[in-house]
DNA sequence: CGTCTGTAGACTGTCGACAGTTGACAGACG
DNA sequence: CGTCTGTCAACTGTCGACAGTCTACAGACG
């Protein structure tokens, strides 16, 4: 070991399927494939200028993650999401982070109340801004780290399939542009709540938080919205 | 469309990846595969008699499910089970458990309190009978019957993972022989709660009950238990 | 004309071979 | 002797080719 300590950028050689996986992935959630279209492995392969195997090994996962469907022989298409998938969704997602809320209250760790603020103030920046898109995405961050300071990393891997499934949603919804400092402003009594070890009320906003977020998506969904491929 | 209606058996047509991945998936939860045993694809393909591409499409889900642990380059190992991974599974199964009662209770369906109670005496049966692994089996079918009622598909696809990862643990642990018909017993006032349609208490003791068998594994677990391979 | 059967095309499923990466060990060098 | 540098064997990662399966359509048959 040299005394040569400068900081030099990882070169990233992660194998092909987990680059395949993340371009998919991202493709799917941001809504640029559209659920209902078709995958078909030699065209995609092509187009990401790889073979078919590291790809078919990133669909398998895709579909074990419920944004693909795979049908044997038949193929691999984006997966369709009903009212039903978006009510199931959002219910399960409040009971994931209720877990994680009553247990970051229960410590009520300083620390951690300050990224929960750090959260709040930089997406309450953005909304000021009128920057939708940077409010989303912390507000992504905000939940994300929520489930992160429960320390539970079981919860953790859980959680980020919900996540990414309600990402998807949103980049297909209706948009519906409620008060954007509204929404800023929802997040700041959960974190009084935590900080205050307050559990039962943690709980309840947060129950709250979600499901009306969650009802808002599934009243206004039209199932016919995502047609076929573009 | 003829009117010859003979019920033929199915022909399964399966892809050797599903093939692959129930034998492989079997074998772990049922402790025939350690953990820490390393998955050397070569070897594993001659040994199923296939090539290596369903067996890699397989172990990839597998890892997704937390049962294996890939490393790029370095290959496929079963995980091993630390006392944290058991707290952390046994209480994510109570929160997943906890909705599913919630919302069998809520409706209070006859028919649904009819299933349980059928799990509950054979259960009882096969306790009477001193056949521990019968009991353990339709233990299992009592949770994901729990489960299944619930009509919630994403809170179902959920369970499965963390259900499974329960039974490697059961297989694995030090067996502790309790009494052998308390566990059954142990399921009925869950069931009359439910038929009662009292949310709250039925909530409650599934709890417990989860808990309970929680502690008791974790607390005998024995870190170095699970060694190297065969 | 309606129904069944055969065929063609476009896919997915599977395979065997080759390329790339890793960790361990042996030898060069100070 | 301790450290660094090749080299090697055992793997995993990737590829292109072939086999199997499905759907749709066209033609035979009553």
């Amino acid at each position: 070991m040299t005394e040569n300590s400068a900081v030099l950028p990882h070169i990233e050689n992660k194998p092909l399927r987990e680059r395949v996986l993340d371009v998919l992935r991202d493709a799917i959630v941001s809504g640029e494939l559209k659920p209902g279209q078709q995958l078909v492995e030699v065209e995609f392969a092509a187009r990401l200028g790889i073979s078919r195997a590291p790809l078919r090994e990133a669909l398998q996962i895709l579909s074990r993650e419920g944004l693909v469907e795979t049908v044997p022989y038949r193929g691999t298409v984006v997966r369709q999401l009903t009212k039903t998938d978006i009510e199931e969704l959002y219910s399960l997602r409040s009971v994931l982070e209720t877990f994680a809320v009553q247990r970051v209250a229960a410590r009520a760790n300083p620390e951690d109340v300050t990224r929960l603020r750090q959260c709040f103030d930089e997406m309450l920046a953005a909304a000021e801004a009128g920057d939708l898109k940077t409010v989303n995405r912390i507000d992504r961050r905000f939940h994300d780290t929520l489930i992160e300071l429960s320390g539970h990393s079981l919860l953790g891997v859980t959680w980020s399939t919900v996540s990414m499934r309600v990402r998807q949603v949103m980049a297909l919804r209706n948009e519906r542009n409620t008060d954007i400092r509204q929404i800023a402003y929802n997040h700041l009594p959960i974190i009084e709540a935590i900080e205050q070890g307050d559990e039962a009320r943690a709980v309840r906003l947060i129950q709250e938080h979600v499901a009306s977020s969650g009802d808002l998506v599934a009243e206004n969904w039209d199932e016919s919205q995502n047609g076929d491929e573009s």
